[in-house]
RNA sequence: GGGCCUGUAGCUCAAUGGUUAGAGCAGGGCGCUCAUAACGCCUUGGUUGGGGGUUCGAGUCCCUCCGGGCCUACCA
């Protein structure tokens, strides 16, 4: 029994997720989570909301809401969705909790004890109206190269160039539009990543089995230009951990919060130790996770994210975590996912396109939603949505090859047979080369699911579900029934056993519709078919079932188009 | 500008440099009647974006051109 720790990349707390955010991370994450459980290892999966930075405070400025409050309030909002999604954490934290405060503070403190945090001071436009720095990309003015005037401070989405918000002709902050601006000084921290950049190079060489999207961003990063750059761990904000040396101040730096991304990844160490407060447990309980002195060195540690989160996951925090020279435990294994596009174009948040997780559960249950996202997950490159693909797979995978067969099967076996399972026959040569090849399948599955090959892993379900119908199909209990009843009884047996098969099979995929199955069969036998001789015999002859509601409804065409109108526009 | 990914059947995707490039869906035909008009079997679709090169052999490696995408460090 391994033991496995899983986290994902943990979602901003700025509104609701798109399907886009929970395909690329958290989704696969959970289909991985519920996968290792139910072979049996010891996993601890952890998420939690990103709080901090900029787009919090605004957002909240704009609900007209304390930003603790609004933070508190979207929480909830992003735990219930990921509840209505079936997400399996065993913590959903927060990275504002007291927990990440002090071991942020923790971190930063050990680093700069081993000489890895410098004080830079730097200049930043302040803005008067506003009360507050603003970050480059919150200034707007006309574009000192090509005129257009609605370039950022960082750069001119028209030509493209890269600026410094100084640059701009007429600058005005974005929040206010306000152009009451000013350079001001203001003293930073930067971690030293530069100083643990051959460090970090030799780790990031050792993972030669990482996808080429991970690695290749870190060796970007780590030999474009100069190489490896020092990087500001704080801001000037009122929403975020203060600055801290440890436990103790830190000389010139009251009233500044470490920089978001310093914070967020720590929150994944923070929220196993919140998950042991939550269940009354010491420290140790979270500690034998994260702590290759305290019983961690056994586990295997698996990160998932979207492709945009990788340089801080391959470069920034395992800094933090080689720099504090302590024994933490560091990714095993980064499995990053490209972009899911919607209908010819990008998911967008910030503009409100696309179908939001809220939106998703108010049509249709999340099975058929878990489904389709992770058949189609974008692993070796962007993916896209369309209503049609979505309809196509949902109809065909789901209703009709998986719920149908469920269907025909128990109705069968409950017509002819009645609702126990019947105890004729004995399996024969048909039996015993789908046995077989039921065996080499799983396999095959397994084997894709431990790669995390999760669209591979989809087709291969999708395979051993079709096996059971065309076993159905040549076996053709409904005719033998009439000739040799003991024979169709001996079927239907092995029929409905693959019923339970599939149920655990599946759960990684679609939980609701395996738990219905399940529930159906009257079992809460969820062993993993390691041996499908055995496994198929699970449940006896005289075992109780019975018919279950269709499993999965289909997607109608007026249904269809009614959604692509709905969601073709922009969210509010 | 630089770096990386990507382009394969109408659609979504597979193929450690090694038989005749494969699946699912869609399309066509046949079968079955237990089932949500569901299922099974057979089948039509390809100059692997264009061009050049390396090799006994290229979808795969190299060069080049064309198209799509991501990143480029203060959004997160």
């Amino acid at each position: 029994m391994a033991r496995i720790l899983i986290t994902s990349a943990i979602p901003y707390i700025n509104g609701i997720k798109h399907l886009g955010n929970l395909v690329g991370s958290q989704l696969p994450a959970d289909l991985f989570a519920r996968f290792c459980r139910a072979r049996g290892d010891e996993v601890m999966f952890i998420c939690a909301t990103d709080e901090h930075g900029t787009p919090a405070e605004l957002a909240a400025a704009k609900a007209g809401k304390p930003v603790e409050d609004y933070c508190a309030e979207m929480h909830e909002v992003q735990k219930e969705l990921a509840a209505g999604f079936r997400l399996s954490f065993d913590h959903f934290g927060r990275s504002s909790s007291q927990r990440n405060h002090r071991l942020t503070q923790h971190f930063a403190g050990v680093l700069a004890d081993n000489g890895l945090i410098r004080e830079v001071s730097e200049k930043q436009v302040y803005s008067i109206d506003d009360k507050r720095f603003l970050p480059d990309r919150y200034i707007e003015g006309t574009c000192p190269n090509c005129g257009y005037t609605s370039a950022r401070g960082d750069q001119c989405d028209n030509c493209t160039k890269q600026l410094d918000p100084t640059d701009l002709i007429n600058p005005h902050s974005t929040v206010s539009g306000s152009t009451n601006l000013e350079v001001r000084e203001t003293k930073h921290l930067y971690l030293m990543q530069r100083t643990l950049r051959d460090k970090l190079e030799a780790w990031i060489d050792s993972k030669t089995d990482w996808p080429i999207l991970t690695t290749s961003i870190a060796k970007k990063w780590l030999n474009d230009g100069d190489g490896l750059q020092d990087r500001g761990i704080t801001r000037d904000l009122y929403w975020g951990i203060p600055v801290k040396h440890g436990d103790q101040p830190w000389p010139g730096m009251e009233g500044k919060v470490f920089y978001v991304w310093f914070d967020a990844p720590i929150e994944y160490i923070a929220g196993t130790a919140e998950w042991a407060d939550a269940h009354g447990l010491d420290n140790a309980a979270w500690e034998r996770w994260w702590r290759t002195d305290k019983g961690a060195s056994d586990v295997t540690y698996y990160q998932f994210m979207g492709k945009d989160n990788v340089p801080f996951h391959t470069l920034s925090f395992p800094a933090t975590i080689l720099g504090s020279g302590e024994p933490w435990k560091l990714v095993d294994y980064l499995k990053s996912f490209n972009y899911l596009n919607y209908d010819g174009g990008q998911f967008s948040t910030s503009r409100g396109r696309g179908v939001f997780m809220d939106q998703a559960l108010s049509i249709l249950p999340s099975d058929y939603w878990r489904w389709w996202l992770l058949s189609h997950a974008p692993e070796s490159s962007d993916a896209e949505f369309t209503w049609e693909n979505f309809q196509a797979s949902v109809n065909k995978d789901l209703a009709d090859v998986l719920g149908n067969l469920v269907s025909r099967v128990t109705k069968f076996a409950r017509a002819k047979f009645g609702e126990t399972i019947p105890s004729g026959g004995s399996f024969g040569a048909q039996e015993t080369a789908l046995i077989a090849d039921l065996g080499a399948r799983i396999k095959d599955y397994e084997g894709h699911m431990a790669a995390m090959e999760v669209r591979k892993a989809a087709a291969e379900l999708r395979g051993i579900w079709v096996v059971g119908n065309e076993y159905l199909q040549s076996a053709a209990p409904w005719t033998v029934v009439k000739t040799d009843p003991d024979q169709a009884q001996a079927m239907i047996r092995l029929a409905i056993n693959l019923i339970r098969i599939y149920a655990i099979l599946s759960e990684p995929f679609i939980p609701d519709a395996s738990a219905t199955m399940m529930s159906a069969l009257n079992s809460t036998d969820w062993t993993w078919p390691t041996t499908v001789s055995e496994a198929i015999r699970a449940l006896a002859p005289g075992h109780a079932f019975a018919v279950p509601e269709n499993l999965f409804r289909k997607i109608t065409d007026e249904e269809r188009a009614e959604w692509q109108v709905k969601f073709s526009g922009i969210r509010t």
